[in-house]
DNA sequence: ACGTTAATGTAGCGTTCGCTACAAGAGAAA
DNA sequence: TTTCTCTTGTAGCGAACGCTACATTAACGT
């Protein structure tokens, strides 16, 4: 009992932290995310931050998680709940992706993909799992003849959204 | 003369330096690019670095140019002198810009796409400046039939090629 | 009240970062 | 030869990095 009252208790403070940090690294990226400035806009220490998390691996990971399921959220209060065709979709979707309040989300996400390009072992899986999610997202809302067609279909959504959101960066 | 003549020196020495760093920057990235490192790759010292370059701004943006030229040699060599249609071009693109012989400098791409979709002073406009370049050999490599759907095509090629990049990088 | 454990501050370690001051060697000009 | 500029090595600066040792405070079960 002892346990789990302990147990939930730094996990809520893990939790609270992690909020934190989410929008520290939404607002200026995997590149600036360094223990002492993500202390400090999570309103602690480095101290309390390797208390809190084992190491900073361990961190990035968590944060970049609830980014992810920040971006299911927010993806999902911008679309309808019933399927589309592709064409639709894509262009329903990226209006919603390259939107001002999306953006963020999409340069972390670029971070990420750079990083997992390269095959960086804390990154490429956390992209990997992402990327997927979205491919499976995209199945679930498109609206398709036959499974093998939507799953197609998925993909082709995937790249064009994607290529779209690399053409925004680079202007 | 003897200013044009010290000239020629530096600038030789210059080329021969960005000719190794831009092998270390594809092999490793730009993550990887600080001074100690490069100057080991380039078979200098960080000091020397810094005497040809004034700071490390302009190493990163002269490896980052010669980077470029690069890949448009290598992507001249791999492509037909004839225009193609959209459809062709694309299938052919994507098979040359996901060869592994190829891969490093999407990686490079992308790590520019993260910094420049940030704003980044440095990056921003050398990335603008590669895609528009492409965007520009897009359209001379199409057969489209008139002006105004070649631009259009050259955009959708741009955008798929990047997705496909992008949707390798993420596995 | 006391003792134990959880939570936090302070200070620092060792490393790497971009960059610079200073001086010594090298090569041409006088 | 002497001088003067170009080139290079050595050494180090101050800052930031991830991380840790130690000590102190806060909280809580007994």
């Amino acid at each position: 009992m002892e346990n789990t009252k302990t147990r939930n208790k730094t996990d809520t403070r893990r939790a609270a932290i992690v909020e934190r940090l989410a929008g520290h690294v939404l607002a200026h990226g995997l590149v600036a995310a360094s223990l002492r400035p993500l202390a400090k806009a999570a309103g602690t220490s480095d101290r309390m931050l390797l208390y809190y998390f084992s190491d900073k691996t361990e961190i990035i990971a968590a944060t970049l998680q609830h980014i992810a399921e920040r971006m299911v959220i927010l993806l999902s209060a911008r679309t309808t709940p019933e399927p589309l065709p592709l064409g639709e979709l894509i262009t329903h979707l990226s209006s919603v992706v390259l939107d001002d309040q999306f953006w963020p989300y999409m340069c972390v996400w670029l971070e990420l993909a750079s990083r997992a390009g390269r095959g960086d072992p804390l990154y490429a899986p956390i992209a990997m799992q992402i990327g997927s999610g979205f491919l499976a997202w995209g199945e679930a809302q498109l609206a398709s003849p036959d499974a093998a067609t939507r799953a197609k279909d998925a993909a082709r959504l995937l790249v064009t959204i994607e290529g779209m959101v690399l053409v925004k960066a680079i202007g």
